[in-house]
Parts: structure tokens; C-alpha cells; sequence
DNA sequence: TGATGTGAATTTTTTCACAGCA
DNA sequence: TGCTGTGAAAAAATTCACATCA
């Protein structure tokens, strides 16, 4: 069996997430095609067989697949079958907006701790979770056993924080910064650049390129 | 000349912001080979220049890059020569995250209305910005002459806001709520999901995947 | 000489077509 | 019969190798 390609991995996330919708509206022992679910997220339902394929056979001929069966299988594939230990560096905008995000639970992560450099921020409890100096990083990482950190700070202040949490033995960083982190390779690093996202759809509106 | 890849597009992005700090770092009349670039940026220096021979010829043999003008070529192509009109749908966390977003004037985006369906915000005015109710939609993208939506609403009111969206007659969204939307062709759609990248992180630490 | 720009080779990803099984 | 699962074909993206030109 092939490795499988990066995006099938996103796409897996995706029919999680509608399997999880899909089976609340229809049922525990609702079956569903690769051509309805295709229909639904509006991708080629050969893909979604090809996706599935490179971790199992999940599915029955002349079926489809139960709807239950996959949503569990995919959801261990994903690693969403048991609890991860996440922290949040940079507590400004974006970083309240991640902390507020209810979808957490869902997947089992768990804010554990907050770091910013704002003394005024740092002490406070909010839900229970405390804001450290980003100073004490590698301390309360190890000692909270946090395994991915998302760096929500500053540019100017990302890698400095990544420096820190390399140190702390994390093993992943989910980073908004618009910046290139240099990282042991170790660790799993993953970007997030919105503006990208923006500048992508500016391309197409001032090029009038098709599709 | 082939149509560029679709990532292409989002590494000039990144190029892009390279430059403007390599600029401001190196003054106007610095230069830059790819080789260079390709090491700050972590990849592949053949990358880079195929990647911009799908848009010209913007170097020179023998010296590479002149800063200045690369970065305002990209700029060109992406479309950030000119001003683009904004809206946000949805003042949660996220959207309030975006709307403190400092980036934005650098890119020339600007934004001019904000819609949410709860009534104790609307009719509020923010940093000279208002806030309507998403029944409004039409209406005041109309007036406003919005080019891009963001979606910043949760899930469950994503497709509504969409629907309302066409009927404006806006040209692009980018899409922050974790569904598939149903958007007429003739529209750019762009989705940014958060907890995929989550899923994509746990994925590989349990799975312990190389690389 | 020393870089870019690009056709060609390679690799990766998507799509197809159909064998195979309940 | 009617679906999945998958090898093979096609398409897309990346990497290479080198011709080209200041």
C-alpha cells in the first residue's frame, strides 16, 4: 500500500466531519455511497474511494458504507480517538478567537496553557487555563506534557517562541505567523497564511482567469 | 506559456512578503538570486523561478533579481496594485480577529461593512465601520460595491449568508465556516478550515509518519 | 562567468475503467 | 446487480539539466 498524498489526509477530515452531521440526521445504522457523499462535498467520488483506500477497506459492495463503521475508522486514522494536549502562544485577536472555538472538544484538544509577553495578561485564569510568560515555555510544556503548540503571536515574535518550544521537546506547531519557521526536522511543522488566502482570490479577480 | 499551477499562485504571496522585508532591510537597489530566496524560504530555487516564468522574465542572467522590482511585479500579478472592497459576515471571535487584522492595509484591503445576525451589535459602528444585519446582505454590498466576502459566521448559518451573497452580486468569498458551500460557478470560492490543519498535525503524530 | 528561463524527465496526484465480491 | 477497491492511464506539479545571454 501506497503512502498517501498530504491532501487525502485533509479530505479524510472533511468526510469525518459531514459523516459526524450525516449521522445525527440519519441515523446509527445509516449506509451512504461514495457517489452520494461525493455529491455532497461536491469533489469526484473516485477519490474518495482512492482516499480510503490507502488505509483500508471500509466499505461493502453494493452498498456503500455504513456510515457509523467509517466515521470511527477515520476518526482513528486522524488520531482523533484519543485526548491531545495543545497550548496557544500569542493571546491577542486571533489567538481569543482559537481559544473560543467550541469544535475543540470534538476532536479531544485541550488548551492547557496560554503564553503571551504581555504582563498585564500574564497570571489570569480564563476557563481555567492560566497565561504564563512566553519565557516559562519549556518549563510548563514538559511539565504539562502539551504534545502541539499553536503559535498565534506576532511575527516579529514566532520564531523566537518556536526556538522555545524546540527546546521544550513539543512534537508539533500549527503556525498563523506569515513567516518561515526554522525548526528541528522532528518536529511537525504546518503554516497557516490567511493572507495568502486573500491574495490568492485577488489573483483571480484582477486576472479573470477562468474556473 | 502554460497556465500557472494554483500553488503558484499562493507561493508568490509568499515571495512577495519576503521581499518587502528584504527591501526595506537591503534598500532599493539590492538584488537577489533565487539560490538565496530559495534558502530564506525553504525550498526549492528551481521552484521559484518556474514558478515566476509563468507571469515573465523578471530577472537578469548573471545577477539575479532586482528586489524593488520584483516585488512590485508579483504585486502586480496578484493583483494588489489596487484596492479591493471587503465585508465580513460574522462578528465572533473570528471575525473580530480578522477585523483587528493589521496585514490587511498593506494588501489594499479594506473593510467597509460588517453583517451579523445578533441585534444587540447591529447598528454598532466600529472604527468607522458599521455593522447591518445579515438580512442586509444585498443591499449594502450592492451600494458598497463589495468585492470579497468573508465568512466568519458559524456553520449552521454559512449557506444562508452564501445565498444572500450571490444575490449581491459579490465576485469572490473566502469561506471560514467548516461546510461545503453551494455557490453559483460564475463566483470564486476559497475555504480556509482550521480544524483540518488540526487533523492533519494528529494525524501524523500518532501515525508517526516520516517526514 | 554566473545567473536566469525553460523544455524534458520525474514524481505526485487525480481520474478512469473494470475486476471482484456481497 | 450494484457497489467498492485498485491497477493503469492521464493530468498536474516538481525537479532537473542545460541552453542562453548580460
Amino acid at each position: 500500500m501506497k503512502q498517501p498524498p498530504q491532501v487525502s489526509i485533509s479530505r479524510l477530515a472533511l468526510y469525518l466531519r459531514f459523516l459526524e452531521d450525516y449521522l445525527l440526521e440519519h441515523g446509527p445504522n445509516s449506509t451512504i455511497k461514495s457517489t452520494q457523499l461525493a455529491r455532497f462535498l461536491n469533489i469526484n467520488p473516485h477519490q474518495i474511494r482512492k482516499d480510503l483506500s490507502y488505509f483500508g477497506k471500509f466499505g461493502e459492495r453494493g452498498i456503500g458504507y455504513r456510515v457509523e463503521e467509517l466515521k470511527n475508522k477515520i476518526s482513528q486514522i486522524l488520531g482523533l480517538d484519543r485526548n491531545w494536549r495543545l497550548c496557544l502562544c500569542g493571546m491577542g485577536n486571533l489567538g481569543s478567537a482559537l481559544f473560543a472555538y467550541r469544535g475543540f472538544k470534538q476532536m479531544r484538544l485541550s488548551i492547557l496553557a496560554v503564553f503571551d509577553s504581555d504582563h498585564k495578561k500574564i497570571g489570569k485564569v480564563m476557563k481555567g487555563v492560566r497565561i504564563y510568560s512566553v519565557e516559562s515555555i519549556p518549563e510548563v510544556v514538559r511539565k504539562l506534557k502539551i504534545d502541539i503548540a499553536v503559535i498565534t503571536a506576532p511575527s516579529a515574535a514566532a520564531q523566537s517562541i518556536a526556538d522555545k518550544l524546540a527546546r521544550s521537546g513539543i512534537k508539533a506547531i500549527l503556525n498563523f505567523a506569515p513567516v518561515k519557521l526554522n525548526v528541528p526536522q522532528r518536529l511537525k511543522l504546518r503554516n497557516v497564511d490567511l493572507s495568502t488566502e486573500f491574495n490568492y482570490l485577488t489573483y483571480f479577480l484582477s486576472a479573470q482567469v477562468q474556473q
